[in-house]
DNA sequence: CATGAATGAGCTTTCATTCAT
DNA sequence: AATGAATGAAAGCTCATTCAT
């Protein structure tokens, strides 16, 4: 229990301190100050500094995805779950910048020399989309000629796009909400009239 | 013009260096190496690591934009020039791939750091797609609630995502025209039937 | 006290290497090497090379106008002062042949570039025989057209130009405490009323 | 004709350069900026920029040997000649602030790594004290005890020293001219029998 | 003679990681 | 388990010097 607490701890410290910097720019010894923990403690908890961000992104993708789960379950139709989605994500992102900064920017960046990471995590945080519209093409109600592994990574991107513009704004012009609807309604209805 | 072509030499080793390690992982002096001049020639035309990094985006971005720019007056129908839009960056992705991975991933990332540096070429290059959009609201061909600032970032970021996607995998399963016209079409049309 | 010695290793070796080479053509490595230290130690100590060359002679003057003081104490007669003022210095020198090599060459040559370092200690330690002079006027034992700012600095010189010559000198042909009482003899003869 | 001008417009630009920054902050590339030429043409007239210091100092201070010898020629006796020599000293200073900057400190400092440099001029500009003193002895006007090699040292370090704090002093409380008599006034009284 | 672009050795400084306490 | 002082490899950058023009 005591360690669990102290891992946290240094992870919480961590998404900070990245958030703040960037991985590279971020320091160890930061990270320890964040977390008050000495320099060396961070290494009976992680292997070395990558290891850091490797977990930071495990844990807080698990909680991501399982908040998201729950909340599509909540809808029924698949038009309401892919508005759902895009409302959620923003929401999270919204609730915890920083996070969403590190989330976002440093794991992607990072990904190229963790080759290793295969990052299983985004790819299923990626699939709730494509299961949405397979779910809606069964229902008839999706067009069948759209390409779920397209499709999904569109609309991820568009909402990524979006949240990052959001979180790295200095005045936010749009709510967050608003967004969310206008990009889920851009890909349910289109822009043509 | 002894000038010219070695800075040009230098700025195309970067592209190559960054997109293989990233930025921060990316020493000086291999640069130097791949570029066949010595470390301290890089010097002479840099004033330090960023700087190379700003100008590659700016000289490259530059370069992005008038392609864009020449290929969207092709076209008339601002239908027409989205879909054109998506092709075109999807066509320059394809065809630069390293230069591709080094403007979309290296250069987000370093902002944090080169606060000052408030690049206005990314602006531009978006602006491409709001201009479409208003032109297309004025024609009446797109619908009047759709907001441009939203949507030129909604529809960037898909397309982004998706040239992401196809940079990084090992095989690829779509061909990256038939992708551009997808993403087009979500936007266009939408996904409802 | 852990700290203190350490620091305090690190200004000896810094002393001995900055004597043997010259502040510009020391290296960091060669002061860690000497003082039985990696180089990174260093900086947990001293802010950057200057800063040792900064912290080496606060430390050192410090210990010299002390000891400058208390052998001055033991006197009562300016004259006498003045004459054990002299002695005293190239006492110093003698035993400390590298320290004074620094002391006198490095920290005057580098006053250029560390200008906001205003050398507090060296005006201490001279105005010691400023206080000697206007003393002896008081007393009326030196004459009153003396100018102690002016004296004080002639004074010093011709001390300071000997030892030096004594530090440098392979060969000593004159005792030290011979030059000493010379020189404080001319400065006498002429000061006294 | 033309070599020997050049060359002097580079020593010129050196003695500039080396009293703003001293002689290990100047560089080369400064230097031929101040004189107007090539970096590589600095190459043509000395071997590296150890030779330019050296060379600088062999040309300067014959200059300055001259000139001293002129004026102490001027007198007979030699009590008038020590305080021509204090005076004509702290002129050549006044006159030549840069210059004498350079020849003081950074001559002085550099000699640890020029030990092949065996500084002649130097000595020759010191027993141009020691002759006088020696002539005062022989005409019975100096007292016999005083030793001319200590002596010579003595006063002209308290010479040195003063005029270094003229030199560096931003605003002159005392006239250059008083000072040299101050000096040659005490060691005069302490030499005259 | 003159140029100045190019060189590359070598420096200071940083910081992830270790390990004695 | 926790500490944090110590390590030392590694990297960015400088600048004296060279040499093709």
């Amino acid at each position: 229990m005591r360690d669990f607490k102290k891992r946290e701890k240094i992870l919480q410290a961590a998404v900070k301190v990245f958030a703040r910097k960037g991985f590279y720019q971020s320091k160890v010894s930061e990270i320890a100050r964040e977390a008050e923990v000495a320099d060396g403690t961070i290494y009976l908890y992680f292997h070395n500094k990558d290891d850091i961000l490797i977990n930071l992104f495990e844990v807080e993708m698990t909680k991501v995805i399982d908040e998201m789960r729950s909340q599509i379950a909540k809808e029924t139709d698949p038009r309401k779950k892919i508005e759902q989605f895009a409302r959620t994500h923003m929401g999270i992102v919204k609730k915890n910048k920083e996070l969403a900064e590190v989330l976002q920017v440093e794991v992607r960046q990072s990904s190229k020399f963790m080759k290793e990471y295969d990052n299983r995590k985004f790819t299923q945080y990626l699939n709730l989309i494509s299961e949405i519209i397979v779910e809606g093409q069964g229902k008839g109600l999706f067009r069948q000629n759209i390409n779920p592994v397209i499709a999904k990574r569109a609309f991820f991107g568009a909402i990524d796009e979006l949240s990052r513009l959001w979180v790295l704004a200095p005045k936010k012009k749009y709510s967050i909400q608003t967004t969310a609807k206008q990009i889920s309604d851009y890909f349910l209805i289109g822009m043509v009239r």
